[in-house]
DNA sequence: GAGTGGTCTAGACCACAAT
DNA sequence: TTGTGGTCTAGACCACTCC
C-alpha cells in the first residue's frame, strides 16, 4: 500500500484495504460463512498496520458484511452460518413472535421481464427472469400471496433448483451461487384485494391488504431479486425500527 | 476512572465513558445542538486517554447520539441544528420524494390514558396523556388521519402550547424540553376505512389504509409518545431499508 | 498454551474549519 | 495559526476459543 495521501477526494487506507476485502468476497475468493485470515495476516498482506485492518473490518461488520468472533475470527456474513434464517422478514404475529409460514409454490416460469422488473432489477429485455409465485400459511390460514423474480444471468440454471430448497431463496443464493444479499429495500402500501388474491386468501374482493414491494441487494451492491407480497395482516403486523 | 478490569461482566472502559456522556445529555447538562468539549479535554476529565474518548464517542455517532464535524467538534444530536426535520417521516411519493404534508389539528384534549396508551408509554392512569387528533394534506388532498399521545409526566403545560409549534412535534420536544427522540418503532398494517376516516379522507367505508402505531423513545430510552396514523396509499408510500 | 479478536494507550501526522 | 476530529502506527495486555 502505497499513496498514503492524496488531497483530491482523499481515500483512507483503510477504505481502501476494506474494498479490496469486500471485491474479494464478491468474487468468491472468501465464500459465505468462510473464515477471513486473522488481522495480522491481512495486516502483514497489504502492508499496513493490524489498527487499519482492522477499522476496515470493524467497518465491514457494521455493515454486516463480516461477523467477526473474538478467539474464533472473522467470517463472511452468510444467513447459513447465522441462525437467522429469516432476517428479512418483518412480519410479526401480535404477540409480536416472528412466525415461520408455510409456503406452497403456485407456478414458476422463465420468462422475459416486465417493465417493473426491468426497472427493479436494472436490466433490459435480453436477461430472462425466473419468476415464482407462491402462497404462504400461518396457521394453516393463507396470509401471504405473492411472488419474486430473480434474473437468470447471476443464476444460470435457476429454474431446475426447484422443491425444497426455493423455500429459502436466499440461502440457496448462497450455497449455489455464492452471493450474498446484505439489503433489502421495501416498499408498502394498502391496496384492495382483487379476484385473484381474493380467491387463494379466502377473503373477499376489496379486502385490504398490505403489499410489500422488495428489491434485494446483493453486497456487490447488484439487485438481485425483486419481490411483491400481499399480506393478510388482521393477525400480524409489519415492524419497522427507525433510528 | 479506575477499576479498568474486572472480570465478572467485563464493562469496557469505553463503554463507561458513553454511558456517562449519556447521561450527561439525558439530564440536561448538554441540550440539543450543544457542542460537546473536545476529546482531549473529556479524556482529560476522565483521566483515561483519547482513544478511548474516541471510541465512546464514534459509538454515540452511529448511533445518532451525537454528530461529529471533523474541523468543528462534536455535537448533541438536534433535529433542529440538523437539517432533517422529518426525520421519522418515511412516506414517499411515487417518485420517491419525500414532501412535507400541510397539517390541520382537529382537536386535542388531556385525559386519562387508555389502555393503548397505558401500555405503549408504559404508564398507569394516575399519568395523564395529552391526545391530539390531527388531519394532514398532500397537494390539498387529505391523506392521513390520525392522532397523537404525550405523556404529561415528562411534557408538562405541553397542552398550552398549541399552534405552530405542534406541526413538527420532535422539534417542540427539543426546543421546550431539552427531551430527544432518538428511535422510533413502527407496527404496520392494512385495514379497512371506517366511517370515522372515510368522513375525513374523503373516501368510501372500507377503502384501504395503510395504518402506522408508533412508539417514540427519547435517547433515556423511555417511551415519549404513542402514535397512530392512517394514511391512503393511493400515490404514496412506506419506504423500509433493511440491512 | 497458542491464536484470535477486543481494549487501552501514546504519539505522529493529515484534513478541515475558524480566526 | 490554532484547534478540532480523522487517520495511521506500534505495543502491551485482556477475554475468549480450541487443542
Amino acid at each position: 500500500m502505497e499513496d498514503k495521501t492524496q488531497t483530491l477526494g482523499f481515500h483512507p487506507l483503510y477504505a481502501q484495504i476494506k474494498e479490496l476485502l469486500i471485491q474479494r468476497v464478491v468474487d468468491g475468493d472468501w465464500r459465505p460463512g468462510a473464515l477471513l485470515p486473522s488481522e495480522s495476516k491481512i495486516a502483514a498482506e497489504y502492508e499496513v498496520s493490524q489498527g487499519t485492518v482492522r477499522k476496515a473490518l470493524d467497518d465491514m461488520a457494521s455493515e454486516k458484511l463480516v461477523v467477526r468472533r473474538q478467539g474464533k475470527g472473522t467470517f463472511v456474513s452468510g444467513r447459513t452460518s447465522q441462525h437467522v434464517p429469516f432476517h428479512f422478514f418483518r412480519l410479526l404475529n401480535d404477540d409480536n413472535v416472528r412466525e415461520v409460514p408455510v409456503t406452497k409454490m403456485i407456478n414458476s416460469v422463465l420468462a422475459e421481464p416486465n417493465a417493473a422488473e426491468q426497472e427493479a432489477l436494472g436490466i433490459g429485455k435480453d436477461i430472462e427472469v425466473y419468476r415464482v409465485e407462491r402462497l404462504r400459511y400461518f396457521d394453516d390460514e393463507p396470509a401471504i400471496i405473492g411472488k419474486y423474480s430473480l434474473r437468470t444471468d447471476m443464476f444460470p440454471g435457476i429454474e431446475d433448483l426447484v422443491g425444497d430448497k426455493l423455500a429459502n431463496i436466499y440461502i440457496l443464493l448462497e450455497q449455489e451461487f455464492g452471493i450474498i444479499v446484505v439489503k433489502a429495500v421495501e416498499k408498502l402500501r394498502a391496496v384492495a384485494a382483487d379476484e385473484h388474491d381474493a380467491g387463494f386468501l379466502g377473503l373477499e374482493v376489496g379486502a385490504p391488504l398490505l403489499e410489500i414491494e422488495r428489491i434485494s441487494l446483493s453486497m456487490g451492491g447488484k439487485p438481485v431479486e425483486f419481490r411483491t407480497d400481499r399480506c393478510v395482516t388482521r393477525h400480524h403486523h409489519y415492524l419497522s425500527e427507525i433510528t
